[in-house]
RNA sequence: GCGGAUAUGGCGAAAUUGGCAGACGCGACGGACUUAGGAUCCGUUGGGCAACCGUGCAGGUUCAAGUCCUGUUAUCCGCACCA
């Protein structure tokens, strides 16, 4: 076969068909398929993009030929750093780049042989759809999830923006590995934190990865404990949150962040320079050294005291590093008998420890951190653990001292970019009116190409003033436009909305194409994306639902993880291992399907692993194979008389129809590899069948039609080629998918494991239909278990129906 | 430090969820067809001469363990002063 030939005749057929387009009439159920779409980084498909894209579009076309109407779309995520530093090292205009680099990945993706629905394509960079991106932020503005404020932020020196706490990696940088330094500026936020308790229960009902719920789980990071007013001799309020409240009457000290809004008013004037020394201190250590948990403790005494509201007690005030200013209130209680970081920080600085916990039965060992015996707290003595904290926090609640509160690791999500290759922000700053969103009327905000986009330390567009000077849309004086552009995480946070409706020009897109259409019945991506994109994602469409624009949950039902192909030397392909296998010249040589019907085979689906090409060409014979069975029944004559229909009639009917009903699990659960080796078995059975000197031609025809369709979704363009070699209607993809019949699937003996004191003596064919007692009589007088026997009495006999007998003799 | 995943032939990998370990394929070996090579086709292929032994390692539960439990090692991933 001509392989190239066939690819295009039958990429043709199906363009013209309109075979890959969603069927907007249809009164099918539809399935929506989903990949992650791509950035457009290099020009060319990677390894990666295949093994995404291949195996998944095969997903595709098994359920559209089980009947669904099957919604499969592809994009581009087309905004971001990439093509701006590339521009800045080269010169080239992103846009004329990121458009270069889309319009070879569309031939590319084409010639892939994937049903994508192009009629749906989106480009996140384009005016039509970053206008309604924009949209999404003026109605998280106006629904008050979206608000500016002064706060400390991740900055990345090398590419001169801010970063999401999410796109900080061990206190780097996740793009370019620099080290992220905090810096106070005043940017956009979206309130994801609003949705921290739903982002959490809503969980529980996706069919996702455990490992991935379990991170987000872990990022949005609930915890219950109390939140304790202390009081300084002054009055001033100083509220704690603690997961350990039965411990509130070993507090020794009270930590405040540097940050803390409280930390200069409680300085003493003796305290002054040393705790101005410290904060400015503290405000220049990297994220990175900051957050080594390693680091000796660190912290300066404010020269104030506050009073513990349990028993009245007086207590030093004192500010460190090691805590977060972000996370609950900024301060917390100390105990340093039962907290790692109190007690070196007490041991440190020679601040009283006082146990107030008792190990259960046992030496209590400080720190001791567990659950234990309440000591010392007057009529709390002799609680344990979470009574303890009830009986506790209900007190203070009674003092009026605080009480219990839920926490969450989880912050708000910051939007701003000092970039250009993005989506305007579409607000006007007005000297007078102050923030004013830009009218929906007015949008987009469009993005100007004539920028220098030189980084600087501020935005591109700062610099461009026909961009900067706009009216004020309120008092029509003269105003400045926000200068950052939103992260490209908030584009891809609602594309497969548009992809609904992506034509839509009067909105983002029609509520009842979204609700018909969504939500995504399996998305398949990257396990990277785990605690942004996914998470993103599912707090706009909650956040939109909200403001009635979509009647559902949770945009992504299902989704699976592929794993990772990495270079032929175990590495991660890149540039800089020098491993990266291209499939290019494989696809040339044996054509898309071979390809990625060798990646469906070669590989356990979401494990990935090492590259190599051993079995490629296997998987090309294999085809072959297939070809000569194909070529060999075409013009095979059934005869009309009654066909032989034995044992081996039988045997292959059996083959044929196991074969069904294990690839349709196989491809259901997106173990491709297992599939495609039941596809295998079957062609070994069906050769061998092939080679008896009768046969029952209509059987035989019938088996291998059935293998064509099962095989169909995996080689789409080899087996739409083999259908019309078998005289089919085009196309194979509008055919039904083979369903088992369970009646071929019966056989009338089955092969035992026969073993005595659980070894195996022998195997032996029994009657299917046998009972358990009958199988055990059948194993007793078989020969070799007579020999093993002999003599012994059988004190128990155990039966697997259909697989083994145990008999136990002593 | 905490949490999770993984570990199976020379190699990629399977194993109806506690029931014949190694399906399917690669590679290797032998053979057929060939002047030869290639292609194709047919066998054999975990180890051991055997009894037996074999799923990272050490124990345990069970008639039966790759699968369950306890401990341990290695690799990968996630989180990491979250009070």
């Amino acid at each position: 076969m001509d392989i190239k030939a066939i690819e295009r005749k039958w990429q043709q057929q199906w363009e013209k068909a309109r075979l890959n387009n969603f069927d907007r009439k249809s009164d099918a159920p539809k399935y929506y398929v989903l990949e992650m779409f791509s950035y457009p980084s290099g020009a060319k498909l990677h390894i990666g993009h295949w093994y995404n894209y291949g195996p998944t579009d095969s997903y595709a076309r098994f359920k559209r030929m089980q009947g669904y109407n099957v919604f499969q779309p592809m994009g581009f995520d087309a905004f971001g750093l990439p093509a701006e530093n590339y521009a800045i090292k080269t010169g080239v205009h992103p846009k004329d780049s990121t458009e270069k680099n889309i319009a070879t990945m569309e031939n590319q993706l084409k010639a892939m042989g994937a049903m994508f629905d192009w009629s749906a394509e989106i480009k996140t960079c384009e005016e039509s759809y970053y206008k309604w991106t924009q949209w999404m932020f003026l109605q998280l503005y106006k629904k008050g999830l979206a608000y500016r404020k002064e706060a400390p932020v991740n900055w990345c020196p090398s590419c001169q923006t801010v970063l999401a706490n999410e796109q900080v990696v061990d206190g780097r940088c996740e793009r370019c590995s620099t080290e992220v330094v905090r810096k106070n500026l005043t940017q956009w936020f979206l309130k994801i934190t609003e949705y921290a308790e739903e982002l959490l229960s809503g969980l529980d009902t996706l069919d996702w990865p455990e490992k991935t719920k379990n991170m987000q789980r872990n990022w949005i990071g609930r915890s219950t404990g109390c939140e304790i007013e202390f009081e300084s001799e002054r009055g001033d309020k100083i509220r704690v949150y603690t997961t350990r409240c039965d411990t509130v009457f070993g507090v020794t000290y009270i930590v405040l962040a540097p940050e803390h809004p409280l930390a200069r008013k409680l300085t003493t004037p003796e305290q002054h320079d040393a705790v101005e020394a410290y904060i400015e201190n503290a405000s220049k250590c990297t994220e990175i050294e900051r957050l080594s948990s390693t680091r000796e403790k660190t912290g300066v005494f404010t020269g104030s005291y506050a009073i513990n509201p349990v028993n009245g007690r007086k207590i030093p005030v004192y500010l460190a590093d090691y805590v977060l200013a972000t996370y609950g209130t900024g301060a917390v209680m100390a105990v340093p008998a039962h907290d790692e970081r109190d007690f070196a920080f007490a041991t440190k600085y020679g601040l009283p420890i006082e146990k107030v916990i008792e190990k259960q039965g046992g030496e209590t060992e400080l720190p001791f951190t567990e659950d234990g015996i309440v000591r010392g707290s007057v009529e709390f003595d002799g609680l344990f653990g979470e009574e303890a904290r009830d009986a506790i926090a209900a007190h203070i609640s009674k003092l009026g001292k605080g009480g219990k509160k839920v926490n969450y690791r989880l912050r708000d999500w910051l939007v701003s970019r000092q970039r250009y290759w993005g989506a305007p922000i579409p607000v006007i700053h007005c000297p007078v009116c102050g923030v004013v969103p830009v009218p929906e009327k007015d949008l987009p905000v469009r993005l100007p190409y004539d920028v220098e986009f030189r980084p600087d330390g501020k935005s591109p567009l700062a610099k461009h003033e026909k961009f900067m000077s706009a009216p004020c849309p309120v008092c029509g004086r003269a105003a400045r436009r926000d200068p950052d552009t939103l992260d490209t995480f908030v584009c891809s946070s609602w594309y497969f909305l548009r992809y609904t409706d992506a034509h839509n020009d009067r909105e983002p897109f029609s509520r009842e194409e979204a609700d018909r259409l969504m939500p995504v019945d399996t998305y398949v991506g990257g396990a990277e994306h785990a605690c942004m994109h996914l998470l993103y994602a599912r707090f706009l469409v909650k956040a939109l639902r909200d403001m009635g624009y979509l009647d559902f949950d949770e945009p992504f039902k299902r989704l699976v993880h592929q794993g990772v192909i990495l270079g032929p030397d175990g590495n991660r392909m890149s540039k800089s291992h020098g491993n990266i296998v291209s499939p290019d010249e494989y696809v040339q040589e044996y054509g898309a399907d071979a390809f990625r019907l060798y990646l469906m085979f070669g590989f356990s689906y979401t494990e990935g692993g090492p590259w190599n090409d051993d079995g490629i060409k296997a998987i090309a014979k294999f085809l072959d194979r297939v070809e000569k069975l194909v070529a060999k029944v075409r013009d095979m004559k059934v005869p009309r008389d009654a066909q032989p229909y034995g044992a081996e009639e039988k045997a292959l009917d059996y083959a044929r129809n196991f074969a069904i009903a294990r690839v349709t699990r196989d491809l259901e659960s997106f173990s491709f590899n297992t599939a495609i080796a039941r596809i295998m078995e079957l062609v070994n059975a069906i050769v061998k069948y092939d080679a008896l000197p009768v046969k029952n031609a209509a059987l035989l025809k019938a088996t291998v039609t059935d293998l064509v369709l099962l095989l169909a979704p995996c080689a789409p363009h080899t087996c739409e080629e083999l259908w019309e070699m078998l005289g089919g209607k085009f196309s194979v993809f509008e055919k039904k998918y083979p369903v088992e019949d369970p009646a071929a699937l019966v056989l009338d003996e089955k092969e035992y494991a026969v073993q005595v004191n659980s070894k195996i003596v022998c195997r032996a064919m029994f009657p299917s239909s046998a009972q358990n007692a009958e199988v055990e009589e059948l194993a007793r007088v078989l020969p070799e278990v007579q020999e093993k026997t002999a003599g012994k009495a059988v004190k128990k006999c155990i039966v697997v129906p259909g697989r083994l007998v145990n008999l136990i003799v002593g």
